[in-house]
DNA sequence: AAACATGTGGAGGATGTATTCCGCTTAGAT
DNA sequence: ATCTAAGCGGAATACATCCTCCACATGTTT
């Protein structure tokens, strides 16, 4: 494994500018979603716009650099899950690692939920991913603990619906995101006798969720036109 | 109950145009999301733009009037699960329905999660809808079907949920939004002996959740800046 | 049918964003 | 120290969208 790709080897000055687009636009895409400006990444990180297009030519090298990493990261927790012993533990803390992070930035709860197929390295930790889900998925239900109906879709289904709730939360309740996951890892699990209800985190304050329906309506995130 | 509300009686050209400019804009919030441009709500109403902002100034106003209907429709399906004899089964049946109305509409998905404080009627009638949910709920959990610590922002949340959901794979894969509603009406429910598992709809095939996820970027749909 | 208040449409200015062009600068090789 | 390919920044261009202005049109009333 190569640290660095195979890419035409910059100019030392040019490596450092191009670290730098990544590191702010990284921290940009995190705090304000996948549309901050060109320009406003530009600017923070202090490189003129022809520098930014000259090395990330579209928006979507932007993201996919930008999330190589995170990719990577998320692709290891389903690997890190996949050693646990008991796999519903397991696959329960994947869910939790995964949402938060989500949580933690809002580019990457939509780049997950998303695909760029020309990102080689990017796709490949996806798949990479995926394939552990599946075998991490069939573990739990061998183990009995995850419904048989369960499918790999599921948890797509599930980023989905916490983008939906962290893009509308995340400014006035930014925990109502760990509800909805108690809530779904409920309903994931395979019936248990006795039957039992899990505690939930507590919910948003009614005038959290109600400065939550107040957010402005500005530059969106992450959905199909 | 007055049909039309007390707004200064246009001439009847104007009251047609008015009429017209709400049907396109209907139809185009259903479709492509609250932020279609005015213009072409505009051209397709066959009005120059003039007329819709002398007519709607903001854009508010517009969503506000065109989703005037739907809202009051809204608080009638609280109003009609609370006559269900069965309080569980009618807090379920509302569920359904609002699930399906954002399901339907685009636009109306992200406008029930949102508020517009200056839309009088509009706001009026997501009170009704709260106050009737709240009494709904609190039958439901006396009949001991709903589990004592779901609060009504848990539906606020289901809703954001539902929309991220919907956001993503209403192209692709348009009846995901049934399995996370089944998911979660199942965590709701009271723990029940001997413990059940609700069958689940059909989860989205594979290819069809591929799809979803190589949605297009493109003009987004109602979420925080 | 005349008068006029009401209503109309489209041009156009203001903004925000994407993307390219090009003359100047500089790292790094010799 | 010199040279040059690589890199640079910001102005310029292109476009989408918002929103206003105003000369012209039309329904309504008398």
């Amino acid at each position: 494994m190569t640290t660095s790709a195979d890419r035409p080897a910059l100019r030392a000055d040019a490596e450092r500018n191009r670290e730098r687009i990544l590191a702010t636009a990284r921290r940009m895409f995190a705090e304000h979603g996948l549309d901050v400006p060109m320009e406003d990444v530009a600017r923070q990180a202090s490189v003129g716009v022809a520098t930014l297009y000259r090395r990330f030519p579209t928006r979507e090298d932007l993201i996919a650099a930008v999330f190589e990493a995170k990719m990577t990261a998320h692709a290891d927790a389903v690997t890190t899950a996949l050693t646990d012993p008991d796999s519903w533990h397991g696959f329960c803390r994947y869910l939790e690692h995964v949402c938060a992070m989500q949580a933690e930035d809002r580019g990457f709860a939509n780049a997950l939920t998303m695909t760029f197929p020309t990102a080689r390295a990017l796709e490949a930790e996806r798949d990479r991913a995926y394939h552990g889900l599946v075998e991490l998925i069939s573990r739990a239900k061998v183990a009995g603990k995850l419904r048989r109906d369960f499918v790999p879709e599921d948890v797509v289904m599930l980023l989905m619906a916490n983008a939906g709730v962290i893009a509308a939360t995340d400014q006035a309740a930014p925990c109502t995101w760990k509800r909805l996951l108690a809530y779904l890892i409920q309903a994931f699990a395979a019936p248990a006798t006795p039957p039992v209800t899990v505690p939930l985190p507590d919910p948003p304050a009614p005038t959290a969720m109600y400065r939550a329906l107040l957010r402005l309506r500005g530059p969106r995130t992450g959905t199909a036109r």
